[in-house]
DNA sequence: GCGGCGC
């Protein structure tokens, strides 16, 4: 569904009070909010919720100069993901980078001067102006990017603290409840998300899985381009099973494959990761996309 | 206390 139309929660970002009246958000509620220095740049990250949804607002801040993105709070773990990509990266395998969220396009580019390298990050969507945010490297890697990136490892992981529990409801028609793919993993006991950069493809959402309710009702959704993919164990007379529906638009189809095939079913896509392994090393999503660093 | 961004 278009649930998230808004493009992240448009509502809010500051556009229709400009100069300093008071920034009453209306409705928005802070979620989480942090800051970073680099150099002598002021970054600042606010987790905000409205009726529309969740988004993650940064501002980058020098002394005369304040700029913004918003980033719906379904991208926040793909600029997670591109952030481990610019940090783990040599140098020269370093590309410009798009990212594709509802109606918004973000842009990755690298550059560099006599002041250093830095990522500059641009939003452009259809009724706003471009905005931009520059992230200087710094002088050691983990100056800039990589404590840029642990910040949204940490609102990604508080992210998911915010998920009411009765949000995710196990198994039959939950696709429109779980709108919100980065929202990260319910809190359960023992669940440990270090934000190093072993996370996969995958961006899932847990349901509970109490160990009382057996295995019926864990689902995970992956995200694809455009697609969403739902997986959920059920049960029925005929014994268990995995249903796995692809999601697109308002089409969606499933497969339901009985447990005794899932062994061969993971082989067989790992025998496909193996020998795809070129074309799909280095990719962080399939919505993610790698471009031509531009000519300039 | 820099400096990139944009046309």
């Amino acid at each position: 569904m278009e649930a998230n139309s808004g493009g992240g929660g448009g509502a809010e970002g500051g556009r229709a009070v400009t100069g300093g009246g008071g920034g009453g958000g209306g409705s928005d509620v802070e979620l989480v909010s942090k800051t970073l220095q680099v150099e002598h740049k002021l970054f600042y990250f606010d987790l905000k919720e409205n009726p529309r949804g969740r988004y993650l607002k940064i501002s980058e801040k020098t002394s005369a100069t304040r700029s913004t993105i918003i980033v719906p709070s379904s991208g926040i773990s793909w600029f997670l993901d591109l952030f481990n990509y610019y940090v783990n990266s040599e140098e020269h395998e370093l590309f410009s980078k798009e990212l594709q969220l509802d109606s918004k396009v973000f842009y990755f580019d690298i550059g560099e001067n006599r002041r250093g390298r830095f990522l500059k990050v641009s939003e452009a969507s259809v009724s706003r102006n471009r905005s931009t945010i520059i992230v200087p490297a710094g002088s050691s890697p983990d100056e800039g990017w990589a404590a840029f990136r642990n910040i949204l490892a940490e609102i990604h992981e508080a992210s998911g603290l915010f998920v009411m529990p009765n949000q995710v409801k196990p198994s039959d028609g939950q696709e429109h409840l779980v709108d919100d793919v980065g929202a990260g993993f319910i809190p359960g006991h023992g669940s440990q998300q270090p934000s190093s950069s072993e996370h996969n493809v995958d961006r899932t959402i847990d349901s509970p899985g109490q160990e009382e309710t057996g295995m019926t009702g864990v689902s995970k959704v992956i995200r694809a381009d455009q697609k969403r993919f739902f997986f959920d164990l059920g049960n029925n007379n005929r014994g268990h099973f995995l249903r796995i529906s692809e999601v697109a638009g308002s089409d969606r189809s499933s497969i339901i494959l009985p447990l005794s095939g899932l062994k061969q079913f993971h082989e067989v896509i790992g025998h496909f990761v193996e020998i795809t392994k070129d074309k799909i090393e280095g990719m962080t999503g399939a919505n993610v996309r790698t471009v031509d660093p531009p000519q300039r």
